[in-house]
DNA sequence: ATTATTATATTTGTCCTACAAATAAATTTA
DNA sequence: TAAATTTATTTGTAGGACAAATATAATAAT
């Protein structure tokens, strides 16, 4: 069907005409907003790799592609979309990375089951990312880490709380908890929701979380010297406790962390 | 410098030597595990693309690159990498899906600030995601919403509180609430954290939220007629009240969707 | 007729060349 | 010195080529 073709090419005079797009040969290079030209909105250039990215994107879910499902293969894609085949495999690239499709090399690509968290996995890197954005990760550890104790208590099972035990006896010193030791045990708190994506998600926050803290809101790592509520404590609650006072608990662990920005 | 090359050249015959890594020309098909075979792990396929994009990120990160920065162009790194430019292109179109670079047509290429929810946005689609990331997500909302209480308390506005006054105003009836008056509501609220991150990931997840709860926990899309606690009583105590009343009363109004997993 | 072997077609991965178009830099002209 | 022109650079896109492995079809052998 040149469907595609064909809206692509009315879309394409259309914009002409309004002249509110601009386009270097076939590539939409900006759209500009009429109504309101004072934002001055980044150039928003959608290259044909995108729109075929986007297309595609469409298409195997818009068509109820399920995992296994073969695709067409590159060249008839590429000739449906009067796009090269180089284009194509641009924007194919992308989706095998976000692990939408798998190719099988020789044999054709089929559909596959994307992995939520790799996107955030490739982009989670303290040196990379906005000012903004590490805050806004620096909170989000404190807000999820808030919610779990319904979870937390719901399924502790005693082989976690044995292990928690092992992680706290591995401690060295009692009043300093290293970096090591920190992750090791709020990262078995994570594992302990019986949750897969809060667990890796959280894990992946953690090093930012430290990053933030360490860099920008102090520099004296040993503030947690003082923590007048220990892993021990927390642990104890846990075991004999309710949510609600682990949560308690919990917010008073973190107290430094909060103060340093509610 | 030829040193990647080298690397790899080590490494692949070092991997052949071991024949634990099976190859198809240069292209690491699959690398096994020695001292676990009975895991079968799923079989991770690298190829080219995969590993100049890793090349690339590594490099852009451990350099320094901040944004704005301006990368070697295309050529230069297929003959860095040895690689031809096509490969590199395919990499790159990667890293510009997620923001990491921004390429300007006919000027060269820059770093730039990656977009941290980029990836989940394409992703993050009910009909492609695999059962457990789904059970995964729906449960990731009730931790989230537990979560926010401090924030909000700490952040809440004389604006906010009547904007989600008039929210509320627009409802239709007392009794049921449509989806779209929920998703209003409880999006202010995260709105109201003042965390951008946090905001729009919990705006990512409301649709696959109701996608889970209708979808397999279940069918009767009535069930909070009866709902002991309302927005209005959210409200209420937001106004006039503590975080600890407003998380219980939070855990009351999502009652149902803790009872069909806690 | 069934099995084994061989040949063919298919398809991704990779490389190469080519060129348009726009910008930046260098050069020439006024 | 300033303006105009030319040149070089670089991404975006197209298209051709081929290796290698697989699936399919065709052929040969038992």
């Amino acid at each position: 069907m040149n469907l595609y073709k064909k809206i692509n090419s009315y879309a394409y005079f259309l914009a002409k005409a309004l002249s509110c797009i601009t386009f270097i040969g076939n590539t939409i290079m900006s759209v500009m907003s009429v109504t309101k030209l004072d934002t001055l909105e980044p150039l928003e250039s959608l290259s044909m790799t995108d729109r075929v990215e986007n297309s595609l994107r469409g298409y195997l879910t818009e068509n109820g592609f399920k995992p296994g499902d073969a695709l067409p293969n590159e060249q008839e894609i590429a000739q449906q979309l009067n796009v090269s085949r180089n284009v194509v495999r641009e924007a194919l690239s992308r989706l095998r990375m976000l692990g939408m499709v798998e190719a099988r090399p020789r044999r054709g690509m089929i559909m596959a089951q994307p992995d939520l968290l790799v996107g955030i996995e490739k982009v989670l890197n303290p040196a990379l990312l906005s000012q903004g954005n590490l805050k806004d990760i620096f909170e989000m550890r404190l807000i999820l880490e808030m919610g779990i104790p319904e979870f937390l208590f719901a399924r502790k099972t005693e082989k976690d709380l044995n292990e928690l035990e092992e992680i706290l006896s591995r401690q060295q010193d009692a009043a300093t908890v290293s970096k090591e030791e920190e992750i090791a045990f709020h990262g078995k708190l994570y594992e302990m929701t019986g949750n897969d994506v809060f667990s890796r998600f959280q894990t992946l926050l953690m090093p930012t979380f430290d990053h933030v803290f360490t860099g920008y809101y102090n520099t004296d790592k040993k503030i947690e010297i003082a923590n007048p509520v220990t892993h021990h404590d927390l642990l104890a609650i846990l075991k004999n406790g309710t949510p609600d006072e682990f949560r308690k608990a919990m917010y008073t662990h973190l107290a430094v962390y909060f103060a340093s920005i509610l």
